[in-house]
RNA sequence: GGGCGAUUAGCUCAGGGGGAGAGCGCUUCCUUGACACGGAAGAGGCCAGAGGUUCAAAUCCUCUAUCGCCCACCA
């Protein structure tokens, strides 16, 4: 027996009943017994602060897609999930609970905070694995893996020390990013640029012989404090004279020397630039190649220290209003320009970056970028979209050594102990407090930044360093699903690892997505308040609604328009597929045979037809699936489940009673069921229980649809479509006359060649949707007998309706000048192509004969719309 | 400064050398037996601009404009 179903879906029992059995039968264990071809997806570990947002539910509905069309292709489909502990984001927020206590992680001290981090983890930090479940994502829950798992440190060590041994990761006394609100070192790429304005200040040098000496420009007034030089170019006549002599730095009255290099820009300023080789980039590079002395002039907290003499104690922007100032005074201001410049920001909290020189652990990154850029140029790895590329590989070729230290508490710790004497020891195990006390070891305090350790998910979680079943199994992985806005942190850093420490690309395929804008393409954020969030619009409309809603945009690659009317709009389509499931039901006997060969039955010219269509479907979704086009397959199926089987079949077959026709529903609904589960799990999953009895059954792993060229069947759809037309344009015919509902129109038709068949066969049918009344054949337009008539033509028949107390004649007549002035347009324009001896000569012939066919039609209309209007006057 | 992408219906977007498409919105009509979360019929676009290639350009090429995103050692 088949269950009742309700006469609108409630997604909100459907979804938690369904997730719940769907768990609890451990659908979604992948298992390295199972059969199949592996096929691996990694979720790109969320923050373990992190609760779901729109690019979650995005990011997820798109794996989830894949991952369960996966299962249903036969693949052993393995969607391995877990959570990353996310150093700086995790550390700032339980930092922000201890200050409502008016504490600091300082207060604490290191071990206690530490405590205090995994105590928040096991209250709230899984929220958002949680929460995924509400999206229906059908991932290996037992597999959940925690990037400080003690197997998973164990890996990040191991990796650490590997590189330290192979010199791929070295200690070194560099400039770096550093953020004096985090009070942490970070990399190039967690640094946002910005445009701000500031000011261009010049600065004048005076000579250590008395002379005028020379005038620098500058942003950061406050960093002359720590010029060890002025470089002007080589080439420049106007200051030649000067390199190699002496400055004086005004205010602290250091001796300074001119240089020349290359890398000045005689164009820019005045030529001459100051330069701070402990506080600036380029200054850097021209301090190491002409031997400068570095000064450091600044403390962790970005203030200026002892090195900066009388301004020792004052924060770098007060420092920089104070040095102007007292240049000013002494005449040495010269001149103060507006400009814009662009301003480094904590890509984490905002705080302005200040270029520092430090102590920090790098990795040499190039030969790792080459073998990842040299994966990406062979095709080991292919990004979808494929330009995405481009801007991987210009990346990859130009990286810069990578700063993995930080100045955290919250994260794995850097394996490394100092001895008394200032050695280096990296070691695999920890040392022993014997070891410790005999050489007076102390252990790095920093950890590592969250990417170092991110960028071995996809064979850590698998087990490695062991060579286990799984990851024998699932790696490399399949697909990797991320924003393109991680290709460079998290996708760069996979294949970097991945490559080195396996040999293997960690993925074949980078399918990246964009970001989920507002319906107005604007970003999502908090300050602009345009925020969804998807849990609110699970609960309003369901999850199937909000993933069609994204699904239905996400062409690979670009990014996600929303707003709340489309998830709304995709609630109706769930809706749709309900009732369209409850109808096919209806028409089903009790307890009747689903495994009915469909394809043996004796058909119907609307049953060949919606075969036909669906299997065009299938072949058209499953293409661009296979292409990670989700877009695409969504709309596909939208318009075949919605326009064709609902709008035609549906209505076509609704007074049959046999065999073929409910064989027919239950073909296409089961086959679109399969289609749209990957979509739209929930409403399909309920549907198809429903339909195939209930029980064990479930859609989750049942079988992808085949391909069936058998049923494509081009004659019955010209057929159809035939028909269709006839229906068209009786109701257009009725509409433009206002006729009333209840009226029925009385038709004469005269079927063209080869359309009578289909025609008769579908008499019941059009009458019934078009408010036929009777409906008779003649054979030649001459039989018409009842006059006045209206003509209807359509590409399968003339259709003639006796106009007697229907319509009004005038506006039968005005209706005719406009379908003439139509037509004659049409002829028009297909002869002035015609008329074009170019076209004749140069065109396919086949482009050419239809051109001429359509002329030929339109005259012929042209003629018999003209005798019905002569028939009317 | 370099790169990439976009510019098509009121809005958001597909498409892609031979008669302009979808969803939503809008207009009119319809509580017809799966569905009013529905059905039917419509209105609405010189496909950013200028050149070029072609028998034929919304589509390919070049340039321009505007917008967006990435990258860059823009003192």
């Amino acid at each position: 027996m088949r269950a009742e179903l309700s006469k609108a879906y409630d997604p909100s029992e459907v979804e938690a009943r369904l997730y719940a059995w769907w768990e609890h039968r451990q659908l979604f264990d992948a298992d390295t017994t199972n059969e199949g071809e592996p096929f691996a997806v990694m979720l790109p570990l969320p923050n373990v602060t992190g609760s779901l947002h729109l690019g979650h539910a995005l990011d997820h509905s798109i794996q989830d897609a894949v991952i369960r069309r996966a299962r249903m292709m036969g693949y052993n489909a393995l969607w391995q999930p877990g959570t990353d502990h996310a150093g700086i984001a995790t550390q700032n927020v339980v930092e922000r609970e201890l200050a409502k206590e008016g504490l600091s992680r300082h207060d604490l001290g290191r071990e206690a905070f530490v405590e205090r981090v995994w105590q928040w983890r096991e209250a709230s930090g899984e929220t958002i694995l949680r929460q995924m479940r509400r999206l229906g994502a059908s991932c290996d829950w037992r597999r959940s893996v925690f990037t400080l798992d003690d197997h998973y440190v164990e890996a990040v060590r191991l990796t650490f020390c590997t590189l330290y041994e192979q010199g791929l990761i070295y200690r070194g006394y560099r400039l770096i990013n550093w953020c004096p609100r985090d009070m942490s070192a970070i990399s190039d790429i967690e640094v946002d640029h910005t445009e701000e304005r500031g000011e261009l200040v010049f600065i004048r040098y005076p000579a250590a012989d008395g002379g005028d000496g020379v005038v620098v420009a500058t942003t950061r007034a406050e960093t002359m404090l720590g010029d060890t030089a002025v470089a002007v170019h080589p080439d420049d006549e106007r200051y030649r004279h000067l390199v190699g002599s002496t400055v004086v730095l005004p205010l602290l009255d250091r001796e300074i020397p001119v240089i020349a290099d290359d890398h000045v820009d005689p164009a820019f300023g005045t030529g001459a630039v100051k330069v701070t080789p402990a506080h600036d980039p380029n200054d850097y590079e021209i301090g190491r190649r002409h031997d400068l002395e570095t000064i450091d002039v600044m403390t962790d907290e970005a203030r200026i220290n002892i090195n900066g003499g009388p301004y020792a104690g004052l924060d770098r922007f007060e420092a920089r209003e104070r040095v102007k100032a007292d240049l000013d005074q002494r005449g040495l201001l010269v001149r103060v320009e507006e400009r814009t410049h662009s301003v480094g920001h904590c890509s984490r909290c905002h705080t302005v970056v200040e270029p520092r020189l430090s102590d920090q652990w790098f990795v040499a990154v190039r030969p790792l970028a080459e073998r990842a850029a040299q994966a990406v140029r062979d095709g080991r790895t292919n990004f979808v979209p494929a330009r995405n590329a481009k801007g991987f590989l210009d990346w990859l070729d130009n990286l810069h050594d990578w700063c993995i230290s930080r100045q955290l508490w919250w994260g794995h710790r850097i394996p490394a102990w100092y001895t008394e004497d200032g050695e280096i020891l990296v070691l695999r195990e920890d040392p022993t407090p014997e070891e410790v006390e005999a050489r007076g070891l102390r252990q790095d305090p920093d950890v590592l930044d969250t990417w170092f350790s991110s960028a071995l998910w996809p064979f850590t979680t698998l087990g490695w360093p062991e060579q286990t079943p799984d990851l024998q199994t699932w790696y490399p992985t399949s697909v990797l699903v991320t924003g393109y806005d991680i290709n460079t942190f998290w996708v760069s850093r996979m294949m970097m690892a991945g490559l080195h420490l396996l040999d293997e690309v960690p993925f074949h395929t980078v399918l990246n997505h964009g970001l989920v804008r507002d319906r107005n393409g604007k970003k999502m954020s908090k300050s602009f308040g345009n925020v969804i969030d998807p849990l609110d619009l699970i609960d309003e409309y369901g999850a199937d609604a909000l993933r069609y809603a994204l699904l239905r945009a996400a062409a690979p690659g670009n990014d996600v328009p929303l707003a709340e009317e489309w998830v709304k709009g995709a609630r109706h389509f769930a809706n749709k597929l309900w009732n369209a499931g409850r109808f096919v039901l209806s028409q089903l006997p009790v307890d009747s045979d689903l495994s009915v060969d469909v394809d043996g039955l004796e058909l119907q010219p609307e049953d060949r037809w919606i075969l036909s269509r669906l299997e065009a479907a299938r072949a058209a979704a499953d293409e661009a699936y296979a292409c990670y086009d989700m877009a695409r397959a969504a709309q596909t199926l939208y318009h075949f489940m919605w326009d064709e089987f609902c709008d035609w079949y549906l209505e076509l077959v609704k007074q049959r009673d046999d065999t073929a026709m409910t064989s027919v529903l239950v073909t296409v609904l089961d086959v679109g069921l399969r289609l749209l589960h990957p979509i739209m799990p929930f409403v399909t999953e309920e549907l198809w229980r429903t339909l195939h009895g209930g029980g064990e059954v479930t859609l989750v792993r049942a079988q992808w649809p085949q391909a069936a060229p058998q049923r494509r069947d081009t004659a019955a759809e010209a057929q159809l479509e035939a028909l269709i037309q006839a229906v068209t344009a009786l109701r257009r015919f009725r509409a433009d006359h206002g006729l009333q509902p209840a009226a029925r129109v009385d038709v004469l038709a005269v079927p063209l060649d080869g359309r009578r068949d289909v025609l008769e066969a579908g008499v019941d049918a059009i009458s019934r949707l078009t408010g036929v009344g009777s409906w008779r054949f003649i054979d030649r337009a001459d039989d018409v007998d009842a006059h006045p008539v209206g003509k209807v033509v359509t590409a399968s028949a003339e259709l003639f309706v006796p106009l007697a107390g229907l319509v009004d004649l005038d506006e039968e007549r005005g209706r005719l000048e406009r379908e003439l002035a139509k037509a004659a347009a049409e002829v028009k324009r297909a002869e002035a192509k015609l008329s074009n001896e170019g076209f004749v000569a140069k065109a396919p012939t086949d482009v050419v004969q239809a051109e001429r066919e359509k002329v030929a039609d339109w005259r012929d209309a042209i003629e018999k719309l003209q005798a019905q209007l002569d028939e009317l006057a």
